[in-house]
DNA sequence: CAGCCAGCCTACCGCTTGGTAGACAGGCGT
DNA sequence: ACGCCTGTCTACCAAGCGGTAGGCTGGCTG
């Protein structure tokens, strides 16, 4: 058999599919047959590629934690003034989960299928990070420019746990109103900045 | 065999059971042997109070939400004013979730593996008290008492997001910051309880 | 006291699961 | 030209799954 198109990197098909079913239907809802006919191949080629089930899990994972752990930095370094720093931080956090929301969905089921490894994950990959943030809101405090009784741990793990609940849940959640609401996933999120912000700042004295 | 103990209604000891695992490892990752295991009967004991698994997933749906559709409306039609309103409604919400996370555990995957089902759940269930907390929001807007541009239906969105999310994910979320931080549950509420108030919210005029 | 039936059991079934063994095809270096 | 090695395949396996058939037992009712 002639392949006239490139292989397009096996692997990479594999881990895309997995990750796209994974997301949907959880990793006990998803068979390695079932990941195999979305790639189009049998299943003892994809244990080819990847060894086990498990495996091909953590490598799921390492692929989706490796995109943050190149995006991050830039993000979060290249902003000046309190207010950019906010804004361009938390649009990049909601753009990264708005642009696939299987992301968030993912990490969600990450959370509650395995808390005790995806918490050894978040520590290694996000602690730095995340210390960094606190740092600045402890200083936008002293500035007098943040509201003093904000807990700057808790306040970013609620805007983090936010944005990854509105995006892989907030359609779902949005349903407890009537079915022709205008609700959309826009609305969502101007809803979430606008709460972050102004739970964050002070208000201008006049 | 004697039985000393009364039976205690098999059917509640069994939903019991499967709540706490399916919120745990979710409803494909537990199967009806583990639940019998756990219940401390044999597999066709459970399949003769349940005729199904699915039919005992739906069951313990049920059981939860009849838990909400008895609770609720106590609790929203008897506080008085505004700040009463918003302070009972969320420290109910809030302690109802906390006083057993498997709740928030089990809503969560049920939103996240069959999105659809769980919508037209929620919309039966829920909608008409969704509504009236619109309701009362906008009024507080008329009256100048909480902030105009707060979007009614999405904040309400928010507010539930951020309770599921914190209560269900909150511990692993947290870990992102250093193994030995002092960060509790009771810390993270308090600080969602302020975000939600202070983003919803006039400040007081002097 | 006889019969019934609710409730639990043992034994089993077909099917799917994650994973293995081993054949085969094609490209590549020697 | 030859052997080798990468990648895919068919065929298979044991284990676990959800679910069924049917037997036993003990308490309630006629």
């Amino acid at each position: 058999m002639t392949l006239d198109s490139p292989p397009l990197e096996m692997r990479q098909r594999i881990l895309q599919q997995a990750t796209r079913l994974f997301a949907q239907r959880g990793y006990q809802g998803t068979s390695l047959q079932a990941v195999a006919d979305a790639v189009g191949i049998r299943k003892p080629s994809l244990l080819y590629h990847f060894s086990s089930k498990e495996r091909l899990r953590s490598q799921v994972l390492d692929s989706l934690l490796a995109h943050w752990k190149q995006q991050i930095p830039e993000l979060l370094l290249g902003a000046r003034s309190g207010h950019d720093r906010f804004s361009s931080t938390i649009t990049a956090l909601v753009r990264y989960f708005v642009a696939d929301s299987n992301r968030a969905r993912l990490m969600l089921r990450e959370i509650l299928d395995r808390p005790q490894v995806t918490q050894a994950l978040m520590r290694e990959h996000l602690q730095p990070w995340a210390t960094l943030l606190t740092d600045y809101i402890r200083m936008g405090q002293q500035l007098g420019r943040l509201r003093a009784s904000v807990d700057p741990e808790s306040y970013i793990v609620m805007v983090v746990t936010m944005v990854l609940g509105t995006v892989a849940a907030g359609d779902v959640a949005a349903s407890m109103f009537a079915s022709e609401s205008p609700q959309s996933t826009d609305a969502r999120v101007a809803e979430l900045v606008r709460i972050a912000r102004e739970s964050l700042f002070l208000p201008r004295p006049a």
